[in-house]
RNA sequence: GGCAUCGUGGCCGAGUGGCUAGGCAGAGCUCUGCAAAAGCUUGUACAGCGGUUCGAAUCCGCUCGAUGCCUCCA
């Protein structure tokens, strides 16, 4: 493993060697979805991140454990710990389980992170099926003084942690200040502070997602089921844990505060945090209507842009920005990014058919590798890895056209690296050519039409031939004549 | 109001003290019956003001602006 990845830190605020607690092992949570809607663009983008992540610790040969979790309970719709459950919420909307909104929207979920092409976890915990981990968390926690009971339901007294151990270091906030900016919400009177947050809350009778425990019958506190799930399988230190930056607080930082109220060490070696997605300038909301689904734009059935744009095109598009920027999505940016990608794909069928030769000119293979890789460990500059390798696809054209050559070794190392870097690290594919190409009867019409068209450019029967481009152009079928014969190109 | 991140050429987007980012668009060229496609060539930017420095897009301060969080959110 010869590498000297740096990743940024969240906790620190400042780029780090990344070193594995355990050698050439390494143990990573992030944060997953809330099943209960359609996961968005911008969730998509989050998990894309962190995609690129798990793919790029792979490829270094660290033995990565995985860890993204289903929360398909106690996420609640609004206020620090009232409201009602997002999932149940939805059930009662539409009248079904609370269990078939969760199977809808985690298969939907799945469904869609699979064209994006992103690699499914290690493990894939949900939060109902962890409740007796939960319970048996919160039992330790109050066991160490640092929650009590009120009516049923479990609180974390933020305040006491506070005197033990500072609270607030991984949001760069502290707690006078926490207090003076939090505001008394009616129905919080349960708490001794309003900054405390549910560890456990009892349900009430219209509550129909619940569970026995030792306090009431009711449901674990958000929070809660990231550190149960994130113990149970990666243990009481971990080197990866990741999210969206809307979760550093409070939802990691109550992370952080549940683990240490009971081990009195950090959890978590390293935070990363993938940034927001924007759309057209603008915050992804529902409620303003500025908001797009990943399959809304994959079918083009969608208000925002003209055109549809495939899920290949749409993560390349993320991969040109880093993870920690903010990013906005609109139809000019995907448009040049859709073409960007096109000829990063045109150079892979080119260096397929490259002929090796003698020597290599003018190209240093072995920086150009070593600056790839600088460009990753980097912590994780896509955006510079995929500008390296268009300075490949230059070479690969010049050699294509004669002007460079390249010996065997050379086209051999290059396309496993290139293979590599665009396949294996950036998660690509050709998926979305592939599929045009299974359709024989069309290939073989195809065929016959730019045979007749031929026929008539050789007798200069022009107006014939450009009958036949023109009419398939407009059938977005284009024809491309070039000195070694005529082609077409299903777009 | 507080905290955080950021403000790069027509657009997107890397780059943290001196050395070419890259992509798209535009322009020119090659190829072509003409096109298209493809390929090649071409750009000199760093919000504003002040400071540090031999030297700043890069460090510091202020101003303006954007986005996120502070209340559920990836």
């Amino acid at each position: 493993m010869n590498s000297s990845l740096s990743v940024y830190n969240s906790l620190k605020g400042e780029k780090e060697v990344f070193k594995s607690l355990v050698s050439d092992h390494v143990g990573m949570y992030v944060c997953g979805p809330t099943v209960y809607s359609k996961v968005h663009l911008g969730n998509c983008r989050t998990f894309i991140s962190f995609d690129l992540i798990y793919r790029y610790l792979n490829h270094l040969g660290y033995k990565v454990r995985y860890v993204r979790n289903i929360t398909d309970a106690g996420h609640l719709e609004n206020d620090a710990d009232e409201g009602e459950d997002r999932i149940a919420k939805k059930a009662r909307l539409e009248s079904i389980e609370p269990m078939e909104v969760v199977q809808r929207y985690t298969v939907d979920f799945r469904n869609i992170m699979a064209k994006f092409n992103a690699l499914p976890p290690s493990i894939e915990p949900t939060a109902t099926g962890h409740i007796v981990e939960q319970i048996e968390l919160i039992k330790e926690i109050i066991a160490k003084g640092y929650a009590y009971e009120i009516n049923g339901s479990v609180y974390f007294d933020v305040l006491k942690f506070n005197k033990d151990i500072p609270y607030g270091k991984l949001s760069g906030r502290n707690i006078e200040e926490l207090i003076h900016n939090t505001r008394t919400l009616e129905g919080q009177s349960d708490k001794k502070n309003p900054q405390d947050f549910a560890l456990w809350k009892k349900a009430e009778p219209v509550h129909i997602m619940r569970w026995p425990s030792p306090w009431s019958d009711g449901f674990p506190g958000w929070h809660l089921e990231c550190t149960a799930m994130s113990r149970k399988y990666l243990g009481d230190q971990f080197d990866i844990h990741g999210g969206g930056m809307d979760l550093k607080f409070p939802h990691h930082e109550c992370e952080i505060a549940q683990a240490e109220s009971i081990n009195k060490i950090p959890p978590v070696k390293y935070w990363l945090h993938a940034n927001m997605l924007t759309l057209n300038g603008k915050k992804m909301a529902k409620s303003t209507g500025n908001n797009i689904l990943p399959e809304e734009m994959f079918s083009g059935s969608n208000t925002v842009f003209k055109k549809a744009f495939s899920p290949m095109v749409v993560r390349f598009f993320m991969l040109q920005a880093h993870y920690r920027s903010i990013v906005d999505i609109s139809e000019t940016a995907l448009e040049a990014s859709e073409k960007g990608f096109n000829r990063l794909l045109e150079a892979l069928q080119t260096l397929k058919n490259l002929t090796p030769s003698n020597s290599t000119t003018e190209f240093d293979f072995k920086s150009w590798v070593a600056r790839c890789y600088e460009a990753m460990n980097d912590d994780f500059n896509s955006p510079l890895l995929i500008a390296h390798l268009f300075d490949a696809v230059k070479f690969i054209n010049a050699v294509a056209n004669q002007k460079q050559a390249i010996d065997a070794n050379d086209l051999h190392d290059l396309k496993n690296h290139f293979d590599a870097f665009f396949y294996d690290v950036l998660g690509l594919n050709s998926s979305d050519r592939e599929t045009t190409k299974d359709d024989s009867q069309l290939e073989g019409t195809l065929e016959l039409l730019l045979q007749i068209r031929n026929k008539a450019r050789a007798s200069k029967d022009f107006e014939t031939s450009d009958l036949i481009r023109n009419t398939l152009s407009n059938l977005n079928i284009q024809i491309n004549d070039a000195p070694e014969g005529s082609s077409f190109k299903i777009n």
